[in-house]
DNA sequence: CTGAATTCCGAAACCGGTTTCGGCAAGGGG
DNA sequence: CCCCTTGCCGAAACCGGTTTCGGAATTCAG
């Protein structure tokens, strides 16, 4: 027996091409492709046809469209669960810039989620398969990253937000964090700071590499040499930082100031600050990176560079329907700056070393 | 001129309904029919149609179920940017709960995001038009929301989470946070607090209303008289907490505790806190409600009350599934409660007044 | 002025399903 | 034994578009 279902609105009959081509007497065809810029119709008409479909209002159902062409005009995006909370804060902002730019084109955003990493490669397949997504957005990639290959072996579109490894063949979009971890070192050493710690991002993260490099690199340009002691990776969660930043500051000859690729981690380093009574911004400097907006409210502010996820992904929805539509991935890539955000957290380097002698001092900036 | 499109993988060649008529040697309407569980087909080729589905991974493309049955099989949810931050932490959760129950019935999970509340009902009705979405997950619920009034009207599936005023014809699943607040009460005259100070979360929300009455119940059923000085409402920032957790701790005969309706405005508790130089946990109890995982990492831990907010999306996933193939909404209620993180913010009511030794001492010990 | 090449549109098939309608065969009642 | 149901399936239309193909009308070359 067929179970009942609910008749709801059977309101506003849609604007269909039949419609259409009754009210222009062409034929639907003549319609369609007068649409879709077949070059064997005439200006003329196409002028009729297009102003006819603004006065009448008539939008193409993409899903009527999709079972001859199988484009679906949806883009595709797969979140994992076994994310880090680290990861999270992301996501929201991100997601409202995706559909916004998906919607501008008159794309909508279809997320999937997936328990495990095998999980995610098997949902792409699923998604195609299904015609539920034209084309894919990857945040958070790896260096070396499966999903791209799979989708690169598979001739699919798809966009990354971040970069990876091997670029050929791929489209992206990324905030040049390595630029940033520079500057980092620039604004710190300006303040008088030598011996400089570095708690590196999740090691398989394209993006903990480059922003690793920038470190190095600025390091390297002022002449000083870096202290492996001083120099932690693979940590993303507060936990990871406050451990990390434990393990640096208890070296022979301590930093004066520390470099985290991920503001989660920093507030891991105010954790151990706190615990060792060394005050952040006169004892220890710390310097981050993403934006986090809990970064803004710590004491003190966290001092950072902030990224605009609603923008980036704005620019990725875009991006991915220009790569849909054929567009080569040359010419969809693009590098944006981090906005510095000189906060609290970092000062003039203290005349002698943090020793654990407990200071009270009390800055307070709301 | 017709753009050039990738031709990306056409590989993999669909089991189509002609396939599967082909090798069933039957009509196409016939294994239709037979699908989707028609009464005028006999039991035998039902079995023979749906093991050959099986055997050829024969899945119909709801794309083009669609254009004749206008049931898309995708779940609808608009995200405003507008919303608050502290709202945020839980979307990505939530979301991948949708999906997840979304996907495990065959259902994907669109998303479209919307700048203000006009606009979100003008998204909806696009959706609908698009046949984006058969039904709406409808986040965050108002005491009056034009966005049920909205769907209500049309007659289009859709669910709550939260609850809302006027439930008639509305699905919905809720925490029962009058029932946590209850709960927090309780605990706190437990440990001998008396003077409890209540800040409410977002006025327009229905959930502020609930907590606060759970508050008020519970207090009432202590016999512990509410004074007014030491309520406030419409707090749901950091900031939000911290003004009116000052405000309250700045009364005649201050409290001993203060219950917050959510974690993020209880973080703002302890910033006043540490400015005016109380220890959270012995000087101040604070006790709070929402489990975000900020909390965790706060010293003392935050006590409070932690929702599943993945299971929340994932059940409200299949309610909206069942409320579009016609269920009641009566059969579409529930309301789970939330679970108990006794911490670290809470302590036994200290027993003099917890201000600057300055104030009278408290009057009503029992 | 004629034949060939363009230009432009209509006719019809097609995409992958669903749904209506009608008819054949078996079963049941009189 | 006949007629009328009932059970079960095929034929064909349909949903809202796209795309191929062919042909009429116009333009162009000779």
């Amino acid at each position: 027996m067929l179970e009942r279902r609910i008749n709801h609105n059977q309101t506003q009959r849609r604007v269909t091409i039949s419609d259409m081509s009754e009210a222009l007497g062409l034929t639907k065809s003549t319609v369609s492709r007068a649409l879709n810029g077949y070059a064997d119709i005439s200006d003329a008409t196409r002028l009729r046809v297009t102003r006819m479909a603004e006065k009448m209002g008539y939008r193409p159902l993409s899903h009527a469209q999709a079972i001859r062409t199988g484009r679906t005009k949806s883009l595709g995006l797969v979140i994992q669960l076994s994310e880090h909370d680290a990861h999270r804060p992301f996501l929201a902002e991100f997601l409202a810039g995706l559909s916004l730019g998906a919607s501008a084109e008159g794309y909508t955003l279809t997320v999937a989620s997936s328990k495990s990493d095998a999980d995610t490669l098997s949902t792409f397949q699923e998604m195609l398969q299904d015609r539920k997504a034209d084309g894919f957005i990857l945040q958070r990639t790896l260096r070396d990253d499966p999903r791209i290959r799979m989708l690169r072996a598979m001739d699919v579109p798809f966009v990354l937000f971040g970069r990876t490894g091997d670029p050929q063949g791929c489209a992206w979009m990324d905030v040049a964090g390595e630029d940033a971890m520079q500057h980092g070192v620039d604004h710190l050493v300006a303040l008088g700071h030598r011996r400089i710690g570095f708690i590196g991002g999740g090691l398989p993260y394209n993006y903990s590499a480059l922003r690793r490099a920038g470190f190095e690199a600025a390091m390297a340009r002022h002449g000083i040499e870096i202290d492996p002691a001083l120099m932690r990776e693979g940590a993303v969660t507060r936990a990871d930082g406050a451990a990390a930043s434990a393990d640096i500051l208890a070296a022979s000859s301590p930093p004066t100031a520390i470099i985290c690729a991920v503001d989660m981690t920093a507030l891991g380093v105010y954790h151990t600050a706190e615990r060792m009574g060394l005050t952040i911004g006169s004892d220890l400097s710390v310097l981050s990176y993403d934006g986090i907006p809990e970064g803004a409210h710590v004491s003190p502010p966290l001092t950072t560079f902030a990224v605009d996820f609603t923008d980036c992904g704005q620019r990725l929805s875009t991006f991915l329907i220009r790569r849909i539509s054929g567009e080569p991935v040359e010419n969809l890539r693009e590098l944006t700056t981090a906005k510095f955000l000189d906060r609290g957290s970092t000062g003039p380097a203290p005349p002698s070393l943090p020793t654990t002698a407990a200071t009270a001092a009390e800055r307070d900036i709301s």
